[in-house]
DNA sequence: CATTTGATTCAATAAAAAATGAAATGAATG
DNA sequence: CATTCATTTCATTTTTTATTGAATCAAATG
């Protein structure tokens, strides 16, 4: 094996330079979308893999725990980033990571931004609902700041389903 | 005062069911890109204020310390989000939220986002140094997943300068 | 220019989030 | 159907992040 060259990706080695170049690149991007670093460092692996892994080569790898595996394991598969290959013929499961982006973010957009929009919507009808009982002076001020808000979600919601097109291809 | 209408936003009073309400929605705001809760509910009373509030206002309404006003105003301020209003004859600072998401969105991108993506870039420059050095059959499997890694680059970097246009206006 | 008042900094503390690993669960094998 | 191996769960520990407030700094006032 050359020095740089032997990616852990291959056998049972230590992770290479370019591995942990990748893995680091995507710890990155995970934290910057609220997930923690042992997620983004299963990703990273298993994108830079060439071949399905099984959650013992994640832990001796990255040197973490069982149960950060399978929580990490467990996350990306709801969010659709990671898939599970059954082997036959082979008694646990192994994963790769679904190179494709779009589904990825479609999933993170489904599921964690469009529902917090529109707890946001709800809110903002209590709030209405509120103003309504006050003075009409008061009730002025306050629809006035209501009305800012609701132009600030509007937006949001219009903008996510072109983001999503943006990003599925 | 009628029991609901009577916002804190004017005088020296409780917050009211509706300023409550609002601050929370900007709250979870703030958490989803990552930012403390106190820097949300900082936001959130200026933005639900009809006037320009100074420092004591904040701490006594929102019953947090001084350090966490101090701090929270100033990332808001570096960010864009308020703005300072000088009142001539008045010895302390009043801040205003900066009502123009657009703005505050924009700089968000400029000072996390781009950056993000510029080092993840040069991240990239690297391994392709790396895979380089690499034996031919190990250095083509390198640069399929570097291509791939440019490629949800280079997607991510075209995408940004459009939501920004999007949310500007 | 001494005093007062408002704002910032930062070391200490508190709170929240993530990681660990032993125990429980589940499922394949002989 | 007992055993073995893989995975999940969850109470505990560790790490990270946010908050506090005393000490410092700055700048306006008389």
């Amino acid at each position: 094996m050359s020095s740089t060259g032997e990616s852990v990706t291959e056998g049972k080695g230590r992770l290479s330079e370019l591995d942990i170049e990748a893995i680091e690149m995507f710890i990155n991007f995970f934290k910057l979308i609220g997930l923690p670093k042992s997620v983004g460092e299963i990703y990273g692996l298993l994108f830079v893999a060439t071949r399905p892994l099984a959650m013992d080569d994640l832990m001796e790898r990255l040197q973490i725990s069982l149960g950060a595996a399978s929580q990490g394991l467990k996350l990306l598969r709801a969010v659709g980033a990671v898939k599970v290959v059954y082997t036959p013929g082979e008694r646990r499961d192994r994963y790769v990571a679904d190179l494709e982006l779009s589904r990825f973010a479609s999933s993170f957009i489904k599921e964690e931004l469009r529902p917090r929009l529109e707890r946001s919507l709800q809110r903002i009808e209590r709030m209405e609902g509120l103003a309504e009982a006050m003075s009409p002076k008061e009730r002025k001020a306050a629809f006035e700041r209501i009305d800012r808000l609701k132009h600030w979600m509007e937006k949001g919601q219009k903008m996510m389903p072109w983001i999503l097109k943006f990003l599925v291809r």
